[in-house]
DNA sequence: CGACCTTTTGATTGGCGTCAAAATCTGTGG
DNA sequence: CCACAGATTTTGACGCCAATCAAAAGGTCG
């Protein structure tokens, strides 16, 4: 939940200094618009590594776009499994998807430190109404995270672990060299990757251990090497053909309407 | 691919003879406008039951609402194993979510004898643009369809066989009655059923086999009975309470922005 | 009636889970 | 700089859920 202690100035993180804006809501709006696009946005707000941000199924009066570092979107189960439904990486717009009471379906976690630019509902509304090219971007970021979200259905009900491991492994490698690239070495090829073994798991529907041994195979095949929360990856073509991965799902959302 | 054969007179399915208009992307335009609605439509076309509508990977310049029938969205694996994304009933919107190319990701396939409102993209974009009404009406859909593929996501992830198919059975009964109410008898309660078993563990990542011993096992419980297309779900409570299934994700899209 | 599709049943196999413990890494404070 | 607690990764033995293979039974339609 959002406290007093998590709302920063707002000057700390002006929008004309925003590196992901190209990638974000307003990435069709002219940069001469700047002054107004800055204008819907309510309140900047930082979170803690490990901070949960949203409950499950709490009401929630506002979205926002994450501006740095890394959340995580995900649901319990009564059995007390966990099941991460979406990694938000820098760019990505969260806060939709409500029920019919205007609950929130999921938990939402800072998985490293983080920072939100934050639109009460009624600005969100007021930006669509007063705004076409934000309401069509909307629309455009939408579809594109439901291409994701289908891909997301396609490996778990029908890749092995051995795909589906590589294929996660791949999509966030790929998302964070495009929408992080502060976490991104261009020159190693090493990536600070935000998930442990245990949320690949809890990503993918496996176990922990059967994700180690997974990526054991992966180590001894000379594709990548990776530790604690770094991941490089070594062989991309290889690892893409195993886990039937597809690099135009991760540029740029389709802009259909412009 | 749509031909000549499928594109049927207009008027043979006027808007104000329409039944699920409420639940579709014209849902929250006034009624008095409904001429207005009308002539985005560009064509009313009609698919046999087996008909493929589209397929994956071909480019496409259209979207469409789907007024009769029923739909699947589908992906083939390199093995030729298919998983089934979405199942499309009337009022459902299709045909967003495109790559970077502009090409939809899966394919389409009429379940049923079915029948759609076409509207080529430029006149969504008109649409969009000319009206905000519609515009956010897309939009709140498109967060509804996105509740039900995470939903679907925490299915495949954590849930085993038995709770898995409860809830696909759930979640279609449901929307069948509420969707398509002439498949759907409220006397008896039971619903014309689009899905065999194959297709449901196409849906589920199971085996046609284990969905078969699954049902069994409901039926010998008097859960439910079903034949051929055909399901009468006996107990609802407890199918849901199996499922984990909340039948406030079925109805009516949440309307955020108003 | 015969071809075909879908459902049902049985026997066997295997991929991944479960349980348990060791090894390694990380940060913190004395 | 080292000691120590806690988190994460790694390894091993064993078990089970759902897959696989195979075939029979039942429905539907021309």
């Amino acid at each position: 939940m959002i406290t007093e202690n998590n709302i920063a100035h707002s000057k700390t993180a002006d929008c004309s200094q925003c590196t992901i804006r190209s990638r974000s809501l307003f990435g069709t709006v002219d940069e001469s618009k700047m002054r107004m696009t800055q204008k819907y946005r309510d309140k900047y707000c930082r979170f803690s590594a490990g901070e949960v941000i949203h409950n499950e199924r709490d009401s929630i009066d506002y979205a926002f776009t994450l501006r740095t570092g890394c959340l995580i979107l995900y649901n319990y189960l009564d059995s007390g499994e966990r099941q991460i439904l979406r990694v938000v990486l820098p760019g990505d717009f969260v806060g939709f998807s409500r029920n019919n009471k205007g609950e929130l379906l999921y938990s939402i976690k800072a998985e490293t430190d983080s920072g939100i630019c934050l639109f009460f509902d009624d600005n969100v509304t007021k930006m669509i109404n007063e705004n076409s090219e934000i309401a069509k971007r909307l629309i455009d970021l939408q579809s594109h995270e439901m291409s994701l979200c289908q891909q997301r259905v396609l490996n778990l009900g029908q890749k092995n672990a051995t795909e589906s491991v590589a294929y996660l492994i791949m999509e966030l490698y790929s998302r964070i060299r495009v929408q992080s690239p502060d976490d991104f070495n261009f020159a190693t090829g090493e990536a600070f990757f935000p998930l442990n073994q245990a949320d690949m798991g809890d990503a993918l529907g496996l176990t922990k251990v059967h994700v180690n041994r997974v990526i054991a195979g992966f180590k001894e095949q000379g594709l990548l090497t990776c530790g604690r929360k770094k991941m490089r990856v070594i062989d991309e073509e290889s690892l893409s053909d195993i886990a039937q991965f597809d690099i135009d799902l991760i540029e740029e959302p389709f802009r259909q309407f412009i």
